[in-house]
RNA sequence: GGCCCCAUGGUCAAGCGGUCAAGACAUCGCCCUUUCACGGCGGUAACCCGGGUUCGAUUCCCGGUGGGGUCACCA
């Protein structure tokens, strides 16, 4: 049987990272066994429903490759695949399940709720419905539709026994009866809870393998209930670990946690965040961990799905965004940094092929960019305590000396190439009979007014250009002479 | 609180009765070096506790503790 999988997000907002985790497993799992993976849009809560968040979805696993084969905005043969759209569909089947005594009609008001649950309160018991409308009878209840009263259709659950089943991830799950609840089915506004409508949609849309959070892992009986009650066969399930935020909190939007989108903006790369969650929760066999999506694919095994919560580290997510940044061709750079570099200079005027070869190697995100180039557009005010290193025994003054006598030397240079530059300046250092660093450092603070740059002397002298250079280490020159003097 | 699930360094985690208890991130030190990175080398750091089972438990069982999930006309 072929292996069919889903991701059924509910579109309340953006896509978050536990969401797009398991949309990677349900892709992973789908594929790896040359199945189908199926995207439907869990919609039956009007009051939750958020604009543009279909949008968001359909953008989000289209910008990380996990393309669904089947989805509201791709089509499939077991469509409509957005809940909303099948509404009607729900209702014949908890009728089905009325007459078949696992569901039924339920007239009780919300007051009447209210009432029951302020009663338990008041106990100290646990609410539960208390099967009060179980007992009509079938002319009570024609009565009661006949008149317009409003209802809704509650699951039967049997008060004794145990429901059990295997969990692929957690192995076997026992729940006794007596803790369930008779959750609503069918809602007064006549669309369906995600109790009845999961079930009915996986069997419908011939899902195999539920993979979904572990926030299920303990209703997953009710639903072999209702599977059961229709004699339908009852899918596997693979119920997946949680994404914390820290020891005792979920990732969420409600604590300002990012989102993948979020990610993005920073300027991690969308292979970086995938390749890190697919790790968050699952290991493979060996001990790599950069893998391309395909890799991913090849590599997942349910065997190395873990079962406990797994801390969402962004120090780690860093490290494997600057793998992934440093990978990346210098075409591909160029491309995914063009905005950050827009940001702190005029791209035109530079050349980025060096930049580039500058501040790859030196970033952990892309939105690092602008502050690190800032310095080529304009020098910043400085003080000349940045002359000041101890191991090279660069001061003020040695830097004043040395400057002063490299400031003819590359005003001379005719053909202003980084070749040239370099061999000008290494073997004025071998003239001067000092250290590298002597002549280099003081330039490089000279031409950058920065503590800190991608690059030495010479690449930064070059990426300026020599008027540009000139005309700062003159500045340079002269704020030495006058704090000096 | 009831029920369900989980438990190896700060974090992700390997392990599936006998290991000096992998690897990665982070952290620390050294090397490289014109700053900072990159790269290379090395270090610190873990089996929640108590009972069993066994010749032998990180590994199996039970209890405790701790953590998570769930108890809606939300998914």
């Amino acid at each position: 049987m072929e292996v069919r999988t889903r991701f059924a997000p509910s579109p309340t907002g953006y896509l978050h990272i536990g969401g797009l985790r398991t949309a990677l497993y349900a892709y992973l799992f789908a594929k790896k066994n040359g199945g189908s993976f199926i995207l439907r849009i869990e919609d039956t809560d009007r009051e939750r429903l958020v604009g543009d968040a279909c949008e968001i979805i359909y953008r989000t696993l289209k910008d990380t490759g996990l393309v669904y084969d089947e989805g509201p905005d791709v089509g499939g043969e077991f469509g409509p695949y957005i809940q909303s759209e099948r509404k009607d569909l729900y209702r014949e089947y908890a009728e089905e399940l009325v007459r078949r005594g696992a569901a039924y009609y339920c007239f009780c008001t919300k007051e009447r709720l209210v009432a029951l649950r302020g009663e338990c309160e008041a106990n100290g018991e646990q609410f539960k419905y208390d099967k009060h409308c179980l007992s009509l009878t079938p002319q009570e209840i024609q009565a009661k539709l006949d008149a317009g009263e409003p209802y809704v259709i509650r699951q039967n659950i049997p008060t004794e026994g145990e429901t059990t089943y295997t969990d692929l991830v957690y192995g076997t799950v026992t729940v006794p009866n007596s803790d369930m609840e008779d959750n609503v089915l069918l809602k007064s506004d006549g669309y369906p809870t995600y109790n009845l409508a999961n079930v009915v949609d996986d069997h419908l849309m011939k899902i195999t393998h539920v993979i979904r959070g572990i926030e299920y892992l303990s209703s997953t009986p009710k639903y072999n209930l209702l599977y059961e009650a229709l004699d339908w066969d009852v899918p596997e399930y693979i119920h997946l670990p949680p994404v914390m935020r820290d020891k005792h909190a979920k990732l969420s939007k409600r604590h300002g946690d990012a989102s993948y989108e979020d990610f993005v903006g920073k300027g991690f790369l969308s292979e970086a965040i995938l390749n890190y969650i697919a790790l968050l929760g699952w290991c493979p066999e060996g001990n790599q961990e950069i893998f391309t999506l395909p890799e991913l694919v090849e590599a997942f095994d349910l065997s190395g799905i873990s079962k406990s919560p797994a801390i969402f580290d962004v120090d780690k997510l860093k490290w494997m965004n600057a793998e992934y940044i440093r990978a990346l061709s210098e075409k591909d750079f160029i491309a995914a940094a063009m905005p950050y570099f827009e940001q702190a200079v005029d791209p035109d005027k530079f050349d980025l092929s060096c930049i580039t070869r500058l501040i790859q190697p030196r970033l952990e995100v892309l939105a690092e960019i602008p502050e690190k180039i800032a310095f080529l557009a304009e020098m910043p005010d400085y003080d000349i305590s940045l002359y000041n290193h101890k191991k090279m025994k660069v001061t003020p003054e040695s830097a004043l000396a040395v400057l002063k006598a490299v400031y003819p030397l590359m005003e001379g240079i005719a053909d202003y190439s980084e070749i040239i530059l370099h061999d000008t300046l290494m073997e004025f250092v071998s003239e001067l009979g000092v250290k590298n660093g002597q002549l280099l450092y003081p330039l490089r603070v000279a031409i950058s007014g920065v503590a800190v740059t991608p690059g030495g002397a010479i690449e930064i002298a070059y990426l300026l250009g020599k008027h540009e250079t000139l005309s700062r280490l003159e500045k340079s020159i002269s704020m030495l002479e006058e704090q000096l003097h």
